[in-house]
DNA sequence: GTCTATAGCAGGATAGAC
DNA sequence: GTCTATCCTGCTATAGAC
């Protein structure tokens, strides 16, 4: 073995420090499931703190580089001319699919927790990923919008989108109980479809709202 | 010291375990917190595990009640006779503090706690607590809705509104840097109305669009 | 009910052989 | 690069005095 270990050991840390967050996981946990010994982690990344960030500058920082990517892209293929589409094509880039489903649900658990209790790790994230993402989101955005649309309408609107995403993943464990049905794929297809409706409509409306000749009228009515 | 202590214990202990989670605090700082001595944890409770617990069954579900009592005298006073007024409502309960804000604050991380890693408290809250206030929830609402109206689609909606309720609070560090303000008293208006606003729309919209084509998996064009 | 003292052990970290 | 062996701190938990 030589690098492939390294690799071994991040994966088997981020499964495991987003599952349980940073406290309940210990390095012999996750030797054991990266099959090697214990003192490997201190051997590549010296202590149990900096095998954590490690995880958010290799592993989290570059799938949402290429989540950020798939966005884009997706963009630039289906040209939207609404609102409407760019909030679906948003919504699924992060619940649907392209990507192993798995990793994504690590992902969003993972940063959730950075938010709830930030660490180092998320001053790294959000002034290398998130601020500039929510830079390109804006721009992407204002032209859908009417003039009116103050910057904090369309800042506060994402936050919307990313709060109901997030909440699906960490509340996952509940919502077939809520809604009395499986987590299956249906459920989740269902999941999705609901966020895009109700964010559109959420969204239209806000901007409609403060802006009493409104040219966006597409979604409503 | 009688019974105040174990009082003194309870509170501490919500906090610490709100704010750090439940590995991440050590009996020892819930009792330095409380002053008073590390073996009384075990005099009272047994166990740092039953500690935890009982936070939910006395600290965490008797908030529960008080806010759910708020909310339906609020409901009972003011007579809203559109969805709308019912949603703001809903959505001040939670962000507006009638309730002093610092313990609603640990009231909500600590759910957002167990609904990301359950144990056996959200086994209790969930049946003791939460499946009856939102079924109590839904037959409010339902009058204001228009026929078609789904139970699935009034679930998933009180969903996206919760969602974004504890999702300011879990990312109420980052938030500011977001929105390029403090996280000051004119801010948090500010996000009480978006909330209100955004769901209220989403809502509505959502419902009526499915009014129009009878099955929500159509999608929209 | 509250305290002291301590058992018992898990987990982070290091030294050093191979 | 990988392993064994070990250190040592700090934790949960208990026994027992007051």
């Amino acid at each position: 073995m030589e690098d492939i270990t390294k690799e071994r050991i991040l994966s088997a840390a981020e499964e495991l420090f987003a599952e349980k967050g940073y406290d309940a996981v210990t390095i012999r946990e996750i030797t054991s499931k990266a099959r090697c010994n214990l003192s490997l982690v201190y051997y590549y990344f010296g202590s149990k703190k900096k095998l954590y960030l490690e995880v958010f500058k290799e592993k989290w920082a570059s799938r949402a580089r290429e989540l950020h990517e798939a966005f884009f892209d997706a963009i630039e293929e289906t040209k939207p001319t609404t609102l409407d589409e760019v909030i679906r094509i948003l919504t699924a880039t992060y619940l649907e699919r392209k990507m192993n489903a798995q990793n994504l649900q690590f992902h969003l658990q993972l940063i959730a927790r950075e938010l709830q209790k930030p660490t180092e790790a998320l001053d790294f994230v959000f002034h290398e990923i998130i601020k500039p993402f929510f830079a390109r989101l804006e721009d992407l955005i204002h032209p859908f919008l009417n003039p009116s649309a103050r910057k904090d309408n369309i800042v506060l609107s994402l936050f919307s989108v990313f709060a109901q995403i997030v909440h699906i993943i960490n509340s996952r464990h509940v919502l077939p109980k809520l809604l009395e049905r499986p987590f299956d794929a249906k459920t989740k297809e269902l999941l999705i479809q609901h966020i895009t409706t109700f964010s559109m409509y959420g969204m239209n409306g806000l901007i409609m709202q403060n802006s009493r000749d409104s040219f966006i009228t597409e979604g409503l009515k």
